[in-house]
DNA sequence: TCTATTGGTTCAAATAGTGAACCGACGGCT
DNA sequence: AGCCGTCGGTTCACTATTTGAACCAATAGA
């Protein structure tokens, strides 16, 4: 193994439950030996990704990553950071997978990738932005926000017609409830006959949803079973898409995930 | 040179300048070899450091970043501390802001904040730390020093040479003794031409400067207006921040930053 | 005082890093 | 076609960096 990747182990080792580690500490959690961890240290502090207290002599993450993320944050467009981990989760589901960035009360494409593995696939049409509630993606992220953000998107003077009629706000309501519990949004040939899609909201700094991801795929491929699977994908990436683009999932939000998650998987 | 140090100096080509290397642009610009570079490259892209478009071939600085950088500014004291009052700073004056404590005889960057208002902006280099005497937050902090203090910083064997030459002792001091009447400090093209800043000390629990805050801008979007609103944002933040950080703004200090205040509101 | 921590250092032995040469692919030029 | 330069990436013998058992000095508790 590189000695690069072993540094950077070291870096994950610092989380929320213990942000700074001696050298003991970390000597411990890697079970290396203790003068090799104390020359990776060193080095990781000399170039900033970790910092020394002169004091107690414990680490904890250093300058050095702020600046890179601020770099990157400037330089490195959306679609990049999320574009990896969006053509691996359109491959594990063989399907067409979006992310959107909320502009306004529009949901627009950032990134999505096709597979090209079946033949019949659902196809993206940029253009003609449904409102939020009549995605699965709107949906997603309306469950996710306060509930001044969903009236103020029910205020919305923008008229559109499903096979079911308009929005019935109550009935919208107590749908965005569900998803909430649930952890992602559902649509089953709502917006147009044949093709359905599953959604989960992206969140950023402030921990507020500003985005979504959803797997779109005929319905006639859906059924139980594949729905499951695509709802536990959107679930595991979720996480790493909304920190890829320099947001969090509140933890609240992961806990949904995890236990649902867990459901499916039993 | 440890290979960890190699790998991650790395990470440093990537600037706003160009946010997207080939294997071969890096092995120029490190006149390394091609497969060091390159084994460097996969090793930081494994991590997650880098991450490469599959189709250009080209990399960019990656989500590990982000994900990092998140991580310390949620778990790490003293950044937490004075993360929300920094941001806040930084928005009000659309300008780079930082924080910097005293190492040794450096003044080392706890956290910065930088906006995205304008198209041009100051950006930060972390490394290559200029003497104290060479920058506003340097001379903000000698300036409320101990003159022990000061004469041991110039006693310092590093070398540096400004625009206007090394530094002149006389002059210094009464630049300092200035500096100390007004409340903050100021440098105009004087480290980098086209970028100024203004600077103010902050004080730990004994009352001691110990860290600087300061606002970095191009000097043409300067002007007697800005730098006047600059300095009073400074010191408006100045017992909050110090604070923050645990310490305590002497009396004598926050008198002078009052009528100092009083005289750019007239 | 004795013992068990802590962070940090040393140096021979072993492993991981190095780089010149090489590969196939691509693109422009004649 | 054929030639040339450059691209990203790989190979493998050589060697320098990394490794880890043993060792310090300092601190804390029994």
């Amino acid at each position: 193994m590189s000695t690069i990747v072993k540094a950077f182990e070291l870096l994950d080792l610092f989380t929320d439950a213990r942000p700074s580690l001696g050298l003991s500490d970390v000597q411990r959690l890697t079970s290396r030996d203790k003068a090799t961890v104390h020359r990776h240290l060193v080095a990781l502090e000399k170039v900033g990704f970790l910092q020394q207290n002169p004091e107690t002599r414990a680490y904890c993450l250093g300058p050095a990553l702020t600046r890179l993320a601020g770099m990157r944050a400037r330089t490195v467009p959306e679609v990049e950071m999320v574009r990896a981990v969006i053509d691996a989760l359109s491959r594990s589901a063989g399907e067409l997978v979006h992310v959107s960035r909320l502009e306004g009360f529009d949901l627009v494409d950032v990134y999505h990738a096709a597979q090209l593995t079946h033949p019949v696939r659902v196809s993206f049409d940029a253009y003609g932005l449904p409102p939020l509630f009549a995605t699965a993606s709107g949906k997603a992220f309306l469950a996710f926000s306060p509930s001044a953000v969903v009236d103020a998107a029910l205020a919305e003077p923008r008229t559109w017609v499903t096979p079911a009629g308009g929005p019935d706000k109550a009935a919208l309501q107590s749908e965005l409830k569900a998803i909430a519990r649930l952890g992602y949004a559902q649509n089953r040939d709502t917006l147009h006959a044949g093709v359905s899609s599953i959604a989960i909201p992206l969140f950023d700094a402030a921990q507020s949803a500003f985005a979504t991801c959803s797997i779109a795929y005929p319905t006639a491929r859906g059924g139980e079973l594949s729905e499951r699977r695509f709802a536990r994908l959107l679930m595991d990436a979720g996480v790493q898409i909304s920190q890829a683009l320099g947001g969090d999932v509140p933890s609240d939000v992961q806990a949904i995930w995890t236990t649902s998650r867990e459901r499916i998987a039993s």
